[in-house]
RNA sequence: CGGGGCGUAGUGUAACGGCAGCACGAGACGUUUGGGACGUUUUAGUCCGAGUUCAAAUCUCGGCGCCCCGACCA
């Protein structure tokens, strides 16, 4: 991508009233712009993190045997109503709609409902079982109050995923199969050290549902953390009943902030009871299918990362979900000449990177100076810098700087290009 | 939903009830060229609606919007 080409500017200022690391760094870099309270749109740069984010989740659902599929926006209301969840009074985040003809339909805050409605169709038999889909969607939540950038919004995309089991012990199965995957996804991101299976209130379906937190303090959830048994304990389940089953005691536990990046629950048969999905089993009896339900908040997760990873200059991307790889920057020069020298090697670099398949943003601009491609560089948090000019070219050589690193250092472009 | 703060050019900020100014951005011309260059010049604004007043960005009321704290949060 040639930055001139760009339509999207940085902005020196930050918006006002934003107090919120990861708004302020995306809306000043590019990356977002926000529509109203909570609710904000992904420009070129931010939807690339937001790719990238999918793609690593992809990956790892398709492992584990997932389904890719998308779910409608639009939702009927009597599906809500046979599990109890229409009413404003029981699901307080719903935005309703009605149709020309009166008929109320809700917008999608969640798709349980109407996955495991479809999955009547599909599912009749045990020879059918089991199933695991996902999607990605955008979720529509009216929230009372949204806050901290795009950490809680009113419109967000979601991964979530769901499974349909024959019984508790394939159920169990996929389960710990998905934790591993989610260990994985988060490893992959580069918040793998920060992220830690939590135990969390299973509602009234199971004891206990599991919360992936991310350490970090602008999260919203008050977590028990055990360090070298690597797992904690939500606040709201924190009991001596609990510690003790967990194998656990208070005195080993830490009190830190963290935020729900991922969720996994297991419905059991409540949901397919209520929404009347069966199957037969071997003996033509019918039998209620196990659900479970696995989410990830793929915009909260990128917010997740600027949090922890930007500095005083701005976002810092790991290169798993960096929008590009490289940052070339091509700096004018003193004459016409040599102006036309750096060009002529900048786009040859350019050519040759995109050649080998590296994500490259070229800042191709002829009118800025120094100073401000650097900052640029340094807001938009491209993992690789690399500067071309007329100093370097008179060694024949390129400067390189790792973005989270502080010094640059020498290298040909052979030499560099090998190296990534 | 309870509480607090705040709405002024595209962005960020000033202005005692009395001429709406500055910076950035954007446009033009010239000079610059390794950490947000310089000069000249152009551009563009008081959230909406009532009220008080000779006079309202400023005071009052209502609406809308934004941010924060709390509550809420499969």
């Amino acid at each position: 991508m040639r930055q001139s080409q760009l339509f999207t500017k940085t902005r020196k200022d930050a918006p006002k009233g934003e107090v919120s690391k990861n708004a302020d760094l995306l809306i000043r870099g590019g990356f977002i712009h926000k529509e109203m309270a909570g609710v904000y749109a992904y420009l070129p740069l931010g939807l690339r993190v937001v790719e990238k984010i999918k793609q690593i989740i992809r990956e790892e659902m398709n492992n584990i045997g997932g389904q890719e599929i998308i779910m409608t926006a639009l939702q009927r209301k009597e599906l809500w109503e046979m599990t109890d969840r229409w009413d404003d009074a029981n699901v307080d985040v719903w935005f309703k709609a009605m149709l020309k003809s009166g008929t109320e339909v809700g917008f999608g805050w969640s798709h349980e409902e109407p996955i495991t409605d479809m999955m009547k169709h599909y599912l009749n038999s045990y020879r059918d079982l089991p199933i695991y889909v996902y999607q990605f969607q955008t979720k529509l939540r009216n929230e009372l109050r949204a806050k901290s950038g795009i950490m809680r919004g009113r419109e967000f995309v979601m991964k979530d995923m769901y499974s349909y089991t024959a019984n508790t012990e394939m159920h169990e199965k996929f389960y710990a199969g998905v934790i591993d995957a989610y260990h994985r996804v988060f490893e992959r991101i580069g918040l793998g050290d920060r992220t830690f299976l939590t135990f969390a209130s299973g509602g009234s379906f199971t004891q206990f549902s599991h919360e992936f937190q991310t350490l970090t303090d602008v999260g919203e959830d008050t977590i028990y953390l055990h360090r070298t048994k690597k797992l904690a304990i939500n606040q709201e389940v924190l009991t001596p009943e609990v510690m003790s089953q967990l194998g656990v005691s208070r005195e080993d536990l830490e009190e830190v902030r963290a935020v729900e990046v991922g969720n996994i629950f297991n419905f059991g048969e409540v949901k397919s009871k209520q929404l009347g999905l069966f199957y037969r089993d071997e003996q033509g009896n019918e039998k209620p299918v196990i659900l479970g339900s696995y989410g990830i908040g793929i915009t909260r997760l990128m917010g997740t990362i600027v949090e922890i990873l930007a500095d005083e200059k701005g976002l810092v991307w790991p290169e798993s979900i960096a929008p590009h790889k490289v940052h070339l920057i091509e700096l004018s020069a003193k004459d016409d000449a040599a102006r036309q020298t750096v060009k002529k090697a900048a786009e040859e670099y350019y050519a040759k990177l995109l050649a080998r398949g590296i994500e490259v943003l070229y800042d191709d601009r002829a009118d800025r100076s120094a100073g401000e491609k650097f900052a640029d560089s340094d807001l938009i948090g491209i993992p690789w810098r690399v500067v071309v000019s007329e100093k370097t070219l008179a060694q024949k050589i390129i400067e390189v700087k790792k973005r989270a690193e502080k010094e640059a250092r020498l290298s040909t472009f052979e030499h560099f290009i090998e190296e990534l």
